[in-house]
RNA sequence: UCCUCGGUAGCUCAAUGGUAGAGCAUGCGGCUGUUAACCGCAGGGUUGUAGGUUCGAGUCCUACCCGGGGAGCCA
């Protein structure tokens, strides 16, 4: 077997090997053949090539693997690099010899168009499409660029527990284990832990998995999620939101300055993430709240609903022009009418539903209540107003967890913040001053019946040098779908864990 | 748990209550550079399940199962 001892190029090197004979090796990602000649597109994992193969110009043996291979069948491919501004990278392989590594049969994901569930149920082969391929770079590039903004500013990662004897909330649904007969959880938070740590360094940051039994079924809800969640000695609310805002300016550069491929293949729209520089408009929640019910408001929905009925009229227009067409149409021609139907069909149930949400959007957002914590729609309602994040901050303290400072200038007031991302992606970041006085968190504690023992070595923190400090946890599903425009946090994690799906 | 949309060929989707179709995939044939290649032919179906209405049900009704999106909750 000489292909297994034969040095290989990987193909997003292969301009550094132009005119150069050189051997490639990964699997059939699509062929277009005519008699005498394939186009055999490879994939390996860095990039997709174009290999051109002529009958007369490789063995026998070379051309009858070109001819057999199917979809995903592994093989090496040796042959003259040639620059070609047409092809998919920018050059191809003028192929001198093809070697079959492996066959494949049958394959699955055939390169047209698939349901969710069909490609979910696959997605152990999935992860190979190269929309999915250029998710999972994005994501990589993300996580490189959350630990060097954080590294290049001193901070230590510390890695809080995954498995925990108390809710740290108290709120939301955990998934409870049994733990050598002791009941235990999967974290929800390595908040808490984050304080001690922050007490230890000063600055610090987990990065983890954590972990959420909620039954939500939306897109951007997973039951598996990993978070980043920088804690700080010595900071306040404004300094706790000068970071956020520091830190996901940095991570957005990064990508635009370093993605540029994989935003490309995902059909990113740069303009909305070039938009996102400092400073982010800082609304407090009670502004908000009358943003919300404010005529502006009333006006900019009015506004959205009369531009979705235009475009549903359109798009009925076209649709019917299409099927008037449709009988003497060529066959090519009808073959996109089809495609361009299908198309047409999925986005006018995506404006029927919006146009069934958006009375009850209106209506929530006019009626709304101070003291009430926003809902999904009144979040993205907010967004629409800016062009960039925004900073919600200083909510009521009723709704926010048991350890928010309060304000002390308004004692209804917590000091938490979140960071909206706009496009609908809503909230990222999730965060605030942590309160650190023991009398108020041991009144918080009861008053939120929770078990004090549970919480004494967190009791602890402030009562051996307490000092004011704050933090937050950036979600890096949502940051992912955000930055790549992905419709579903469930395509920005190898394996989603969702209500409903555990495998594969 | 609730609301809402859906389940038809391996895949994506069509089908005013009246003979279940198309494209892709697969197989065979054709084509000297293709770009989701193209052209021709062929095979492929218990219309999610169980009942009901009807001369007749993919289509209407009831229950259940599965999935999408949303509410609640949150990153």
């Amino acid at each position: 077997m000489l292909f297994f001892r034969m040095p290989f190029t990987y193909i997003e090197d292969l301009a550094q090997h132009e005119g150069e004979t050189i051997t490639l090796k990964g699997w059939l990602y699509n062929k277009r053949s005519s008699k005498n000649i394939h186009f055999i597109i490879v994939r390996d994992g860095t990039g997709l090539c174009q290999c051109v193969v002529h009958q007369d110009e490789v063995d026998e043996a070379s051309w009858d693997v070109a001819e057999e291979i199917a979809q995903e069948g592994a093989l090496a491919v040796t042959g003259t690099v040639k620059k070609d501004e047409r092809q998919v990278g920018g050059y191809e392989l003028q192929a001198t010899g093809v070697e079959l590594i492996s066959a494949s049969e049958d394959y699955p994901i055939t390169p047209k168009e698939h349901g969710v569930e069909f490609l979910m149920d696959r997605r152990h082969l999935w992860l190979r499409s190269r929309r999915q391929w250029a998710a999972m770079r994005l994501r990589n590039r993300i996580i490189m660029a959350i630990h060097e903004f954080y590294q290049s500013r001193g901070f230590i990662q510390m890695d809080a527990p995954v498995l925990t004897g108390n809710a740290v909330e108290g709120t939301t649904t955990l998934f409870d284990i049994d733990y050598f007969g002791e009941p235990a959880f999967l974290t929800q938070s390595g908040q808490l832990y984050a304080e001690a740590m922050a007490m230890a360094h000063g600055k610090v940051y987990t990065f983890g998995p954590t972990f959420r039994a909620e039954k939500s079924k939306t897109r951007r809800h997973l039951t598996e999620f990993w978070m980043i969640e920088p804690e700080m000695a010595f900071y306040d609310l404004e300094m706790n939101m000068d970071l956020a805002e520091d830190f996901i300016v940095d991570v957005v550069q990064t990508v635009l300055d370093e993605c540029e491929e994989e935003l490309e293949v995902l059909e990113r729209d740069l303009e909305p993430l070039q938009r996102v520089q400092k400073p982010f408009p800082r609304i407090s929640y009670s502004d908000a709240v009358e943003l919300l019910r404010s005529d502006e408001t009333a006006e900019m929905m009015d506004a959205r609903e009369a531009s979705l009925h235009e475009e549903e009229e359109a798009l009925k227009q076209e649709r019917k022009d299409n099927q008037k067409e449709y009988g003497q149409a060529k066959k090519w021609r009808k073959r996109q009418i089809d495609a361009r139907e299908i198309e047409i069909n999925q986005r006018l149930n995506e404006i029927e539903e919006e146009l069934r949400n958006l009375p009850q959007w209106k209506e929530s957002a006019r009626t709304f209540e101070w003291g009430n914590d926003f809902g999904g729609s009144d979040e993205t309602i907010l967004t629409w107003h800016f062009d960039r994040p925004i900073i919600v901050h200083r909510y009521p303290a009723a709704v926010k967890a048991f350890y928010m400072k309060r304000d002390p200038e308004d004692d209804k007031l917590a000091l938490g913040m979140d960071v909206l991302a706009p496009e609908g992606y809503g909230e990222i970041v999730g965060g605030g001053q942590r309160a650190d006085d023991l009398g108020f968190l041991k009144d918080q504690i009861e008053k939120h019946d929770l078990p004090e023992e549970a919480f004494e070595w967190y009791l602890d923190l402030r009562r051996f040098g307490t000092v004011p400090h704050s933090g937050f946890g950036l979600g890096l599903e949502r940051t992912v779908a955000w930055l790549g425009g992905l419709e579903h946090v469930r395509e920005t994690i190898p394996f989603p864990r969702l209500l409903g799906r555990l495998s594969p």
